[in-house]
DNA sequence: ACCTGAACACCGTTCAAGT
DNA sequence: ACCTGAACACCGTTCAAGT
């Protein structure tokens, strides 16, 4: 069958989960679709833009918000939302590189971050305030995911596991996740 | 002169101000050096450990806390420097990439990240909370440093500049670094 | 002890030419 | 329209051999 854009993205996606990074460039990619490597520059213009896809590939599969939520759960969805993303995000390797530069690149080209964005807004942070937020929240994710990969090399090296594992990280996710939304009830409460 | 250690560091801190972590390759270092590749690797065991070293070069810059700080501005002593370790970072390019990397590879490794948490501890966070703040503080100065990196470079594309400055991202870190504050300050409040 | 020379096994990207 | 072949200008790392 032809290469089509899809099948070029999907095949980093599985080269990713399965190799990382570092072995997701475009020579072992069009060695993975019998390809030359000429070939996938027609149907992506660059490395580049293939990372932004994958990104967007690994966050579309987050469980979406319900639509509509009321003020007063805005900020329980909020953190349900960041807790998600983490846990999607966590079993691929460097998945946080990969976002992270998708979401330094064009803030709004991933919709699972787009939505954090509405529920920050509904929450009731002042609109000029948002943005600034919403970054907090997207680098606590991904520094946190990052970590809980090194902790997964760490712990490959030692022999045994003495380690702190990968639940341990997501204590600690959500230990700076509450004192986030603590922060952002205090500042509600002293403003009105 | 001879090669030494310290002068392969400080060559490649040059190169990463100048010309980013892209321009900073083993082989070009040499020839800054006047030296051929394989030299390097006997003062030094491989890129990843030349990184680390780096990272350290450009957090050494950051102003150092006064010792003994008093419980009552631990927080305000803790905000104050890591608004520093953001102003030391945001001019050198892909510093956020660097320090991260060198954070993952060994927590303790950095001075001025050590000394972020020796604050965490005397601003009355619980012994087993520490690591995740400080994890949380690390990763919105490094998440600020690495988007305001990305405005440069988008507002060097933009003809002229209706873009976000520099004061704008440095505007963000401050609010999301204040939420932190809030909710550490409301955890306080809520537990004694 | 410290460095050169040369190799090994790779990269991302471009582009004429083929089908 | 879609892909091959081949090149261009690079990488990090190793290691015998030189001084």
């Amino acid at each position: 069958m032809a290469l089509t854009r899809d099948h070029v993205v999907s095949t980093a996606v599985e080269l990713l989960r399965r190799y990382g990074l570092a072995d997701l460039s475009m020579r072992r990619l069009a060695r993975e679709l019998d390809v030359q490597p000429g070939a996938i520059y027609w149907h992506v213009a660059s490395k580049q833009e293939l990372l932004v896809e994958v990104a967007a590939a690994l966050l579309a599969e987050v469980p979406g918000v319900r639509e509509e939520v009321p003020q007063s759960e805005a900020l329980a969805a909020l953190a349900e939302l960041a807790t998600a993303v983490r846990a999607a995000l966590a079993p691929v390797p460097d998945a946080a590189d990969v976002v992270g530069m998708a979401y330094a690149a064009e803030r709004a080209s991933v919709t699972a971050l787009r939505e954090l964005r509405g529920l920050v807004g509904r929450a009731g942070v002042p609109a000029d305030s948002c943005d600034a937020v919403t970054d907090l929240l997207v680098h606590h994710i991904l520094g946190s995911v990052a970590l809980e990969q090194n902790e997964r090399l760490a712990q490959a090296g030692d022999a045994g596991g003495a380690g702190r594992d990968g639940a341990e990280v997501a204590r600690s996710f959500a230990v700076g996740l509450e004192v986030i939304v603590r922060g952002l009830v205090a500042a509600k409460v002293s403003s009105s």
